[in-house]
RNA sequence: CGGAACGUAGUUCAGCCUGGUAGAACGCUGCGUUCGGGACGCAGAAGUCGGUGGUUCGAAUCCACUCGUUCCGACCA
């Protein structure tokens, strides 16, 4: 057992010991902020190239804007104000000053300026100047960035002062495009999460009292972690006309009539890698998908005997090569020779808490045999695999299978636990206040069965209800897009209700 | 931003109540024995005790302020 905490016992604490262990991030000394160390930002890397494919599939450009925007564009919109007023960094000066041998601001600017939280306002900004006609319509861009929103309780990764995302801003010419357009995102964002990260979604609405502020519709994809609790790990968001009406987008449509733009938006955050680690890592540390590991394949070669030092790197160069040759997901195979000066063993572990998909010893009976020692990490502790001796040929002609196994098979295992863990069978609202006073915390025996997940039930959508999944801290995580449509009765005010939705402890 | 706890070596923590020049374990370095699953022995290096100010002959220890971390809550497209 590699961590102090393991999960059962102290979920918030295993998490955090997760990302230490596999040198993921780390709290920076500048408040509420990480620091990114290279096998957290190798995955983020990953995530970005992977992602910006499918943008640019769909047909989107990258582009850059400022990170400071003025404050009065977020006056323009007033929902968009009213909703990240209360966690924005702000910048009022524009030097310092020496006083009394300590560093003031000096020289007040005349609007402050707002470190972005998100970039709809200024973006909109110069939709206004690039579109004149439906001819110049759909604008469809993407931007790769930071943003700061000052949280005040931070969690590596779920939630930092600062993250990283990309966030897309399209503007179409009419209703019906830009909805579709929020909809075929919430799906490139779901096959990222499934394919590549062998994480499953719930795909929904949001209820209007959680949507994004200034949103006519927030589409969001939501995960089911290990304890029960779900992430949205993604949103879209239909923006109607209010941010062109806010921002004066208009064009000249083929009536020749002034007409406001409809507007979307869509983002998905390094908050990614939180679920990503909440989703797979076990009690040894991390578990990487093939897809998303920056290096697939590590090579440790065995360096004890003096004598055959050179004889051994030489077979572990030589099996590097070979590997490189081969492909896995329309990708060269990642590979790496851990080189350093440390023992074996020790290095063994370290990529195992790390969570490399496979892990190869390369010793002097290789050489012998021209075979090697496999460990793959989604058994690691199964003795029976201990001795996963192969031939070299044969491991290298089956590489690609066998990333292609681990990758389905953490897939497979998360979406059997979503599978079995909406809850469908609570139908009153005694039984689910009984249901959801248990903690989510506590796992059973079965790490495949929190004790509380998710609940998929009846919501009439009364206000007062709001109130009370308040006071219950449960919310409501997404309306499903497919809806039985028969009665049933309100799982909060026993009212009757047709609308399914899933209730969630969320992070 | 409210409540609570905490801040001492790279890490986890003891020492504080009852003030007198800094401790352990793990990790790290060296040597040796082991070692294809987290090993062991011996030796060694490593800390202006979060910061500022106060009380005192003397402060890790007492007091005040401040900064930060963790947990709970509020907040969190």
């Amino acid at each position: 057992m590699a961590l102090k905490n393991i999960r059962e016992e102290n979920y918030p604490e295993w998490y955090q010991n997760v990302i230490a262990v596999a040198d993921m991030a780390e709290v920076s000394s500048s408040p509420g902020c990480m620091v990114i160390k290279p096998w957290g930002y190798g995955i983020w890397e990953r995530i970005q190239r992977l992602l910006d494919e499918k943008i640019k599939e769909t047909n989107h450009e990258n582009c850059y804007f400022p990170m400071f925007i003025p404050l009065s564009y977020f006056q323009k919109e007033a929902e968009h104000v009213e909703g990240f007023a209360k966690e924005m960094a702000v910048v009022t000066h524009s030097r310092l000053t020496m006083v009394d041998g300590k560093l003031v601001p000096a020289s007040p600017l005349e609007e402050p300026l707002i470190v972005r939280p998100t970039s709809e306002t200024i973006i909109a900004d110069s939709f206004s100047k690039w579109v004149h006609s439906y001819r110049d319509l759909p604008v469809m861009i993407n931007q790769w960035a930071n943003v700061v929103r000052w949280e005040m309780r931070p969690r590596l990764f779920l939630r930092t002062r600062e993250f990283l995302w990309q966030e897309g801003h399209t503007a179409h010419s009419n209703f019906i495009e830009a909805e579709k357009e929020a909809e075929t995102m919430l799906y490139v964002y779901k096959d990222l999460c499934e394919n590549d990260m062998a994480m499953p979604v719930l795909t929904g609405k949001k209820p209007e009292y959680d949507k994004f502020p200034g949103a006519v519709n927030t589409y969001c994809i939501e995960a089911m972690m290990q304890d029960g609790r779900s992430l949205q790990a993604g949103t879209s968001h239909f923006l109607g006309q209010n941010f062109a009406k806010s921002a004066d987008i208009k064009f000249v449509n083929q009536n020749n009539e002034q007409e406001y733009a409809y507007t979307t938006s869509w983002g998905v955050s390094t908050r990614l890698i939180g679920g990503l680690i909440m989703t797979h890592a076990d009690d040894e540390g991390m578990v990487v998908p093939p897809k998303l590991a920056p290096y697939q394949v590590v090579i440790i070669p065995l360096l004890k005997d003096k004598a055959r030092e050179e004889e051994i790197l030489a077979y572990a160069n030589k099996l590097k090569d070979a590997l490189k040759d081969a492909s896995f997901g329309g990708e060269k195979v990642r590979v790496k020779l851990d080189n350093r000066l440390k023992d074996g063993v020790d290095k063994m572990w370290e990529w195992t808490r790390k969570g490399a998909p496979i892990i190869i010893e390369v010793g002097p009976k290789d050489l012998d045999k021209n075979a090697l020692l496999w460990r793959n990490r989604l058994n690691i502790n199964d003795k029976n695999t201990w001795k996963n001796f192969e031939g070299f040929d044969e491991f290298v002609n089956s590489v690609s299978d066998k990333l292609s196994l681990i990758q389905n098979t953490m897939f497979e295992r998360a979406q059997e636990r979503l599978n079995n863990n909406i809850r469908t069978d609570i139908k009153t609202p005694e039984e689910f206040r009984e249901y959801f006073s248990n903690s989510n915390v506590y796992l059973e025996n079965n790490k495949n069965a929190p004790k509380v997940s998710f609940v998929k039930g009846k919501w009439c959508g009364d206000d007062e209800t709001i109130e009370t999944l308040k006071e219950l801290r449960i919310t409501i995580r997404a309306i499903p897009f497919e809806q039985s449509g028969e009665e049933g009765v309100c799982l909060i005010s026993g009212k009757k209700a047709t609308l399914d939705v899933i209730y969630a402890r969320s992070y």
